[in-house]
This record gives structure tokens, sequence and C-alpha cells, in this order.
DNA sequence: CTGAAAGCGCTTACAG
DNA sequence: CTGAAAGCGCTTACAG
């Protein structure tokens, strides 16, 4: 398809050298084994010809691609759209490259991707799964696929996880709207088969009922105008909400947009909380109250996981639990 | 590193049909070449092995990996992250993979993203460039990469470029500002390196010239905390501001924080204007007038305009421009 | 310390 | 329509 314009390759740095392709191999590697001046005629001999070294051959000799596919819902979402970088620049330090890949929260999608992973020869795979089936981690497994879970686990299954400690971040969030004098909260919740959501949820419902409140749960489609659905569909049942607690940011500001639009004062009328902290890495006008983690610590225990698992396949199963936190905003004062 | 679970090849594929892996080869790139019959017993015997095509060889073999690098500043800026999107959808329609690479707007960065990319053997590149230098357009062109510009172009060297018409964006933006009477405008812009800062203050220019009014323009680093250094400096200098018009909603979403946090009010003390129209794909609580395009129409044009370059690498230099829109909200009202 | 050979898993000519 | 051979550009044993 394209005019290939010659790319210089080692055979090329070797004529100029008048060295072979396996010594130019182990030269441009940084070899101990060739001799220091050696090395440097070599990378000499490469920069003046402008070698760019080829991935792919070297990667299916070596039958590793020093390649890592972060697999994830949608990097719109501003939340992975952060995970993302932090772990892209961990990856990169640690010399791997990242290879990302959308699911759209879809099964079928999110098998599609990990066969692409596999078909690069990815060393690993960070995934963080849609759970509305099992057959991508089936095929994990099956080739053998070093990977971590990225915030979402199954619970009957353990597996190599990094998971935010939804539950306290659901007690802390019901906590705060308690302490706020809230009598009609509703969880706006994902589905339960996440979970996340069904961890936050029991959280949550521990404080209510400690506190002698009902739980009310609303589940929203995670598409866009799930929530506006949800929301239509609580409202028009004539329930009073003075609290609404969602299952993230995104959904947050998705509430907060059609309250405002609907006449309602936020925190006056209703009160709000997400979940995520997106506003610790991007600048909004509106402090949506939020449940927060370290999502650079997140990157690191993710990464070291994986090339831990990579190292030592047989290693036993980690767990990592960030630990997190009520960050109160204007939503819910 | 990795343990491998004797992966399935095209040779177990053979052994099992009892064909060369020439014609399984061909077998699975449904040539018209092999019996139909033939393709189906390849076909099943894959599937029932659980083969998983080899990308890296295959694409050592045919120099082309099917895969298009999209470089740009970072995907954590929704209007990257929507693009990006777009781009991932249109491409994989033409059966190609998109590989992102994030240049957080340094040259440095950007170069290293290409030789990443070329390395890849990518098929293709889509690059917004950061234009602190040539050097990246350099590479690509040295090593005959067909690529595309996205949104930014560069005004002495015409290249296959698709971009929005940000003339007359800002040309729209300072219209409406005037339009409800602001007479103190000031224009938070980017670096005029960029070329879309670069026209889009023509455009400003020339709408407040037309009016008689003096062009203020404050230039903000990309950085996180640029803008509000800027607004700092600006208003610390006693500055009278009635009206704002953001590079981009990013920019001026975090104008909006600042300027309610400083206790102004938007739209009655400082109107505010931005650029992008992030919120036709993001519900947020706060109405930000701003210039739109077709995006979707931008992802089609610059896959259409890398496909006809690829095919055909001496075709003469187009260039698209996007027709732009105001969409006015409740920041400008 | 450097060289000569084999091979990673495919696709591409070339035969028949 | 299918087969036998060569080769993509590297890295990996194996020699010396």
């Amino acid at each position: 398809m394209r005019k290939e314009s010659q790319r210089p390759t080692m055979k090329h740095i070797a004529q100029k050298t008048g060295l072979t392709v396996n010594t130019v191999s182990l030269a441009l590697r940084n070899s101990p084994l060739v001799a220091p001046a050696t090395r440097e005629r070599v990378r000499k001999a490469a920069r003046d010809i402008g070698y760019v070294h080829d991935a792919l051959a070297g990667s299916l000799r070596s039958g590793s691609s020093h390649t890592v596919a972060i697999v994830l819902g949608d990097v719109a979402n501003p939340l992975f759209a952060e995970r993302f970088k932090y772990l892209e620049r961990e990856l990169r330090e640690h010399n791997f490259r990242a290879l990302i890949l959308n699911t759209d929260e879809d099964l079928r999608l999110e098998c599609e991707a990990i066969r692409t992973a596999i078909s690069h020869r990815v060393d690993g795979v960070i995934l963080c799964p849609c759970q509305k089936g099992r057959e991508s981690i089936a095929l994990l497994r099956k080739f053998g696929v070093p990977f971590v879970l990225l915030g979402r686990e199954f619970e009957d299954d353990p597996m190599d996880a990094v998971v935010w400690d939804d539950e306290k971040g659901g007690l802390l969030a019901a906590q705060h709207l308690l302490q706020k004098n809230c009598v009609h909260m509703v969880f706006l919740n994902a589905a339960l088969e996440t979970s996340s959501a069904a961890r936050r949820l029991k959280g949550y419902a521990q404080a209510l009922t400690a506190a002698g409140q009902s739980v009310r749960v609303c589940e929203a489609q995670p598409m866009a105008g799930g929530v506006r659905d949800a929301l239509e569909a609580l409202f028009a049942s004539g329930a009073s909400v003075d609290a609404l607690f969602a299952f993230n940011d995104l959904m947050g500001f998705e509430a907060a947009s059609w309250l405002l639009a609907r006449g309602l004062a936020i925190p006056q009328d209703v009160r709000l909380a997400g979940f995520d902290n997106v506003l610790s890495s991007i600048s909004l006008p509106f402090g949506l109250t939020s449940i927060s983690a370290d999502k650079g610590e997140e990157a690191r225990r993710t990464v070291e996981m994986l090339l831990r698992r990579m190292e030592t396949p047989d290693a036993p199963i980690a767990r990592a639990v960030l630990d997190v936190r009520l960050v109160e905003r204007e939503s819910s004062r």
C-alpha cells in the first residue's frame, strides 16, 4: 500500500560498520558483551542513517512485545482518561508501551479487545471488566496472558486486582448526607453486576439502616441519557427526594444538569454526591462532593502487580484495596 | 518472561486439516482462491483449537500493520477524548486499529510518539501537532509515513489537513459578545504558534476592530493552573473585564471556576464563551457558550483523507475546513 | 568479545 | 485450487 522509502535496518548498520547484525543487535541493546568502542560505533552509525528499531520483528522473535493493553469502558469518561494517563506514565517508566482498548461496557467488544491484545502479543493486560460475563477472563486464562483487574472484581473468583474501598466509599457518602439531615435519599446506582456498584450499595445501605432510614435505589443505564430517564421516572412517581448519591461523578454531573434544568436548587433542594473525584484533575465550575482515592498510587500498584505476575506466573493471587475519603464541595454543603 | 502456553498457530491448523499453512493463510483471509469447502474446514479447525491471528508476524511479512497512530496532546482533554472515540470508530469500520499516543503538547514527546509509531510500522498517522517545531513532521516525511494533520496546520508548509474554520469561530464568538453589549472583552488565548489560536484571534480581532473596540489578549499556559495564573495577573492589574472568550472549553471551565470563586457572577458580571463544544458529548451543570463543528464529519473526513493518501502517496495535497457555529448557553445570555 | 545459523509465524511470489 | 520455498527484520542459542 505504502511506498517503502527503504527504511534503514540493522543490515545497513552492519554493512556500514563492517560488523554482523548479531553484534549490531547486541550493541543497540547495550549488551555488556560488546566492547564499549564497538557499541559507540554502532550507535553512531544508527544515528547517522536514522535507524528506528522495528518493534514488530523484535517482538516476533523474542516473544515479548513490551506492550500492555489497557481495556476499559470508555476513555471519554474522565475517570478512565485520568487512569489511562497515570497508567501510561507508569508503564513508560518501566519501558512498556500502553495499548488502549475501549469496551463501551459491552461484553462482545470486551472479548474483541482481549482478542486484539492477544493478536498483538501483549505481555499483559489491565482490565476494567464490564462484568456482563466471564468470557473475556476465560480468554485471558486460556492464552496464559498475565492480567490485573482494575476497579472491579469477581467476588466468587479471586484474581489479581486493584480496587477502591467501595464499601467504605458508600458508607462515607451516606453518613455525610445523613449528617446534613437528609431524610429522602436515593442512590442513583449502576447495574449491580458491577462489583463496585454492589459494594457501594452495601456500605450505603449499612449507614442508612443504622440510621433507621429505608434504602432507595434507582438504577440508571450507562449510556448517555440514562440518568435523565432514571430521574424522570423517579420524579414522575411523585417521590420526595432531598439527596442523591450517584454511582460516579459523570452520572452526578448529569443528575445536576437535570435537577437544575428542572428548577431545583443544589444543595438547598437536593444535596448531591458522586464518586471518583474527577475534579482532582479537571477544573469545573460546579463543586461536586465526591469519594476519592489516590490515583497515582492506584496506577503504581496496578503496574507493579502486573509486572510481578509477568515475572512470576504462579505467584499467589494479590489484591490491593485503596483507601478512600470524602471530598466535600458545594453540592452537598 | 511469560510461560508460553503453546499458543495455536497456522501450523497447527494445517496439521489438523492436512493442508499447508499457505492454504490455511489464504482461507483465513477469505481468499477467492481457496475452495469454499476448504475454507469452511479451515475456519472450523481454527475455531476448534482457539486460533488467534498473530498480528505481529502478519504485519512483518506483509509490511502493513493495519494500524494508524493518533498523536494528540492529551486524551484527558474531553475534546481529544471525543475525537479519539470518533476516529477509532471510523478506523475500525475500515478495518484499521488505532494506536493512541499523548504528546502533552511537548515537542520531544511528540517526536518520541512518531518514532514509536514508526517502530510499530503504522500505516498512517493522524497528528494534532504541538507546533513548537517541525521535527516530528520531518520524521514522518523521512520515513514516508502517510499522515494527516488534525485541528492545526503549518501556514507556510501545506500538508493534508482537516481543520475547523477557526477564523469564523473567533468572529462568531466576538460578534456574539458584542451583541450582548460587552465593552471590556478579553481573549484568553493559547500560544500563537498554534495555528488555531492565531486564526481564532484573527477572526476575533476583525470583529472587535469593526466595532471600534481594542483587542486585548491574555495568553495562558496549557498546563493545569495556567488559566488561574493568567487571570490572577489580569485582574491584579485592575483591568475591567465584562467578557472572556477562552481558547477552548477546558480553559473556559477553568476560568468559570476562578471567576465564581472570586465572587463574580456569570453572565451578569462576566460573560463567557469557549471553543470545542465539549458539552455535546458530556453533560455538565454549567451551560458554557461555545463554538462547535460536526465531530463525526471531522473523523470521517480525516480517515478518508488518510486512506486516500495511503493509497495514492503522490495525490495532490488536500485540505478540509469544517464549518462552525455558535452554541449559545447560560454563560453568555 | 564477535560471527554464522536458525527461527519467530506469518504472507508472498512462483509452480503445478 | 493447493503446495513448496523464500523472506519480513529482528533475537537467540551456539561457536570460537
